[in-house]
DNA sequence: TACGACATGTAAGAGGTTACATGATTCG
DNA sequence: CGAATCATGTAACCTCTTACATGTCGTA
């Protein structure tokens, strides 16, 4: 039941295509929030259209259709983020793995973790390089979203690579630290 | 394709029932990595079962049945947990949230952030007392995972915090600071 | 004029949740 | 002996992904 919320909150920041959404589910959102194809987004556009809470605000080449909130929309939207967050639906494949990797002996481990703590450091080098410059003209709307979501996967890639760092410093006291 | 390989990691620490196994993805693991019901999990080890990747190991009271992991099955969780980590799915309804508080009005966005905030402290603190307190000696074999797992979720409820605070911090120099 | 990006849609199937269904054991 | 917990399973349904299918527009 988040795709629809997802929708209404893109659209709240500006109108849009369903071919534009569903690109901007291939950036942050999709990164750390939530993942969805075109396949899912413009059925739900039609849903969201029934309900009255999304219309087709205007119609232009390539039987492009765009989308806009409405007023009810604005208020289910409201209506769920203000909702107090029960335990919502979590599922990170990259997290899993991080928890299994005692199941792998001393030396995996070692790999597996380097490469966590590697891949992070490199993620977050590439977000601050992205945040210090100039910022996406491109996004115009919904630049308050990327830049809060940007600056979440730094936080995010940092709390992982002292995660994996730690990790590796304990299994090297439990091996005895050589090699 | 992550409850297969969730189910084989556990079994790799220790043999365990199907009804042991739900109840895992009730804490940590259920909280920052995947969840699994209950109705998921009998099914897909009566799958892994016939792939030989796990197999009965005992059966007990109330029909109960303890499944181990087998060579082959380790084999597979070895491979999966060292395939480089192409983008997994991600699907976290709190940070989706997080992400369209924008769409809100200044006072509506006070307040989620600020629900945000203190829902992380208290997050925080409760993991730490967990972890400052002595080891909990039901989880056994399982204890390694349930630490790695508890220190992750801490980064992870500081990270939210800074941020919510960053954000708050931010919302208040735009629109006066005042009230 | 060909290619890449724009743009929308459907169908089949995988994966997961909720609800239904059943029964044994333990503990107060 | 009643309630909670242990323990397993199935059926219907929902959601999302993958693959299929189609067509337009801009530009090199």
């Amino acid at each position: 039941m988040s795709l629809p919320h997802a929708l209404l909150g893109l659209l709240a920041a500006a109108p849009a295509t369903g071919y534009d959404l569903a690109r901007e589910f291939e950036s942050d959102l999709g990164r750390y929030a939530w993942q969805a194809g075109h396949a899912s987004i413009y059925p739900e556009l039609a849903r969201l259209a029934a309900r009255g809470l999304v219309e087709v605000v205007d119609q232009g080449a390539r039987g492009s259709k765009t989308y806009d909130i409405t007023e009810e929309g604005r208020e289910e939207l409201r209506s769920w983020l203000l909702r107090p967050p029960g335990e919502g639906v979590v599922r990170n494949e990259g997290v899993l793995r991080m928890f299994l990797i005692p199941a792998l002996d001393p030396d995996d481990q070692r790999s597996a973790l380097t490469a966590i703590a590697e891949q992070a450091a490199a993620g977050e080098a590439e977000l601050r390089e992205r945040l210090s410059g100039a910022p996406d003209p491109r996004r115009g709307p919904r630049r308050e979203l990327g830049l809060l979501a940007a600056r979440f996967g730094l936080g995010q890639y940092r709390a992982t690579n002292d995660w994996a760092r730690r990790a590796l410093d304990e299994l090297d006291a439990r091996t005895g630290g050589d090699r």
